[in-house]
DNA sequence: CTGAAAGCGCTAACAC
DNA sequence: GTGTTAGCGCTTTCAG
């Protein structure tokens, strides 16, 4: 079905046709009509590809996270498709599981399509084509920043989120406090990692200060292990993943760590079940819905104002939600 | 950067170069390589929409869910990008929030983009629009299920998923047992539905079976108190959904019900945070992530054998998780 | 082994 | 108010 095709049947001209379908002001109002009942009629859709071709500018963003099953992804994938989709822009979804090649394929993907634009979490290390190939697109980094792919970013004050929970356990007391995040190279984690840093003043003991792979549970499982079994163990432990978080929460809960008297614990992220784990997690709240929805906003802004390199970064702040897994040392 | 452009800094047809850059057999080597370093010195990419306008089959399939942060259908989402994308298919996700109109907005532009099919959740009505559309484009639907789109699916057998839940506590000795799960005219819930009353044999009280909205946390809140509330209330309770489980598990919390001892509970899904929740939530574990992999498979093979619409239908079990929130009467 | 030309569906400039 | 024509980037005959 395709505008030639209503065209023949009414003994019109595609461009007239192509006009009355495009609410054209000069078209008669009876032809409009009669093009119209017959393209419903035919069950005439139009064709984005030929469009596109003919230099229309594309309605679709792409979103590229490390894990869909992540929450923390997700509830930012939610608000983008809800702003954007008030706006009319489709959101392509996609996944990288951290993976440079992964996501350099789904790039050139993008780059095919030629979506209008990109928003990413990107992997720890991009592939030098990736950071070729997303010089050409409009693009800004959600949450993870790397200064290679340029200096457009909404994401978390990471280093203030540390910084306040850790801040949190030395008020009450702590000296031994462990840290367990995401590993080096990932600026979000190195941010993180300052943080804690800052906090402690270098009183922080670095056998206290584990780092894991992105994406895995049990590395951090393995990690609360590992601490506790120091021949003098912390008192208190900041996680600075979600991931890390409920690896940590299960092991505790496998180990029957009492928390908050054996180990006092501050999580990262609220996920759904934080609340009413253990005596309730004392817990970072992060505003990625919010940061989700300003990103989107911008971007199109600047999409449709016109692309400029301008740079612009935001970066929002977590505050403490103060439960029952802290105490006093 | 089109073929053209290459072309011409070559002194070469288009044609040499296109072939050139598709591995054409007839093409000489050295030719071959000239073609290829400079595409990719001036960072030559194809074009999709141009390709897709030439007959191409497009590498794009939909995958069309109720709510990117319920991780049932992440948990579906993730299994789908990892399947399809190691045979060279994009997925591309998009949120309806069970909202038909959105729903048919979808749609509407997967159709358009000429995508090669179709995976989704249908919302619980779908638009005539929505369903005219579709007979078009090869769609399977994945665990839920609505004739009117047709009969290809792949989902879970609710029906004995709640059968079995509610077999459990039957057997404990319990004979008031409520249910809260979702809204009439949802093929899961109704079939969910089936299986409570299959269970109770009609001893079941219509007094304690609530049906909320899908995807309301709070309903599911507002239900618990209410059955709470009746004058002879439940001595155990089934949940048919993933956010009527979180949304139980909360008021409980909230109201500081002792289970089992007050009242046993059986969930549906095995959410990271179920397992730490009070005792530990016995439950309904469901293999989403096989379902959506032999789906996405399914799929992949008719599409690439050419469509056909012979029915497929491929319903996979839960089963019983035992952990501590459900006690002998 | 390579080139010329046509055409996929659509829109916009240019007639009338 | 409507028709004609050209061309977006690519592949694919058909000719050399």
């Amino acid at each position: 079905m395709t505008t030639r095709d209503i065209a023949a049947e009414l003994a019109l001209s595609v461009s007239t046709v192509g006009r009355a379908l495009s609410g054209d002001s000069r078209i008669s109002e009876p032809t409009r009509i009669r093009v119209e009942a017959k393209a419903l009629e035919l069950g005439y859709v139009g064709n984005t590809a030929a469009r596109l071709m003919r230099g229309a500018p594309s309605n679709v963003v792409a979103f590229m996270i490390p894990d869909v099953r992540n929450t923390f992804y997700t509830a930012a994938a939610h608000a983008l498709t809800q702003s954007l989709g008030s706006l009319g822009v489709q959101v392509m979804l996609s996944e990288t599981n951290d993976d440079p090649a992964t996501e350099l394929a789904q790039i050139r993907g993008m780059a095919a399509a030629r979506v209008a634009g990109v928003i990413l979490t990107p992997s720890p290390t991009p592939k030098r084509e990736s950071i070729r190939l997303l010089a050409d697109i409009p693009h800004v980094q959600l949450l993870r920043h790397d200064r290679v792919l340029g200096s457009h970013w909404f994401g978390v004050d990471d280093a203030g989120v540390l910084r306040d929970a850790t801040d949190h356990l030395i008020r009450l007391g702590h000296e031994r406090i462990a840290y367990v995040g995401g590993h080096a190279g990932l600026s979000t984690a190195d941010a993180r990692l300052r943080g804690f840093r800052d906090a402690v003043r270098g009183d922080g003991c670095d056998d206290l200060i584990v780092r894991i792979r992105p994406s895995e549970v049990t590395d951090a499982r393995g990690a609360l292990r590992a601490l506790l079994d120091l021949p003098s163990p912390p008192t208190a432990l900041v996680t600075a993943s979600i991931r890390a978080t409920e690896g940590v929460l299960e092991e505790l809960n496998d180990l029957g760590i009492r928390v908050p008297s054996d180990l006092s614990v501050v999580g990262f992220g609220d996920e759904p079940g934080f609340s009413w784990w253990g005596p309730g997690l004392t817990t970072m709240a992060l505003p990625v819905h919010e940061i989700a929805t300003q990103c989107s906003t911008w971007f199109h802004q600047r999409l449709t104002d016109g692309w400029s390199d301008t740079p612009y970064r935001s970066s929002s702040h977590g505050y403490l939600l103060e439960r029952g897994s802290t105490a006093a040392a």
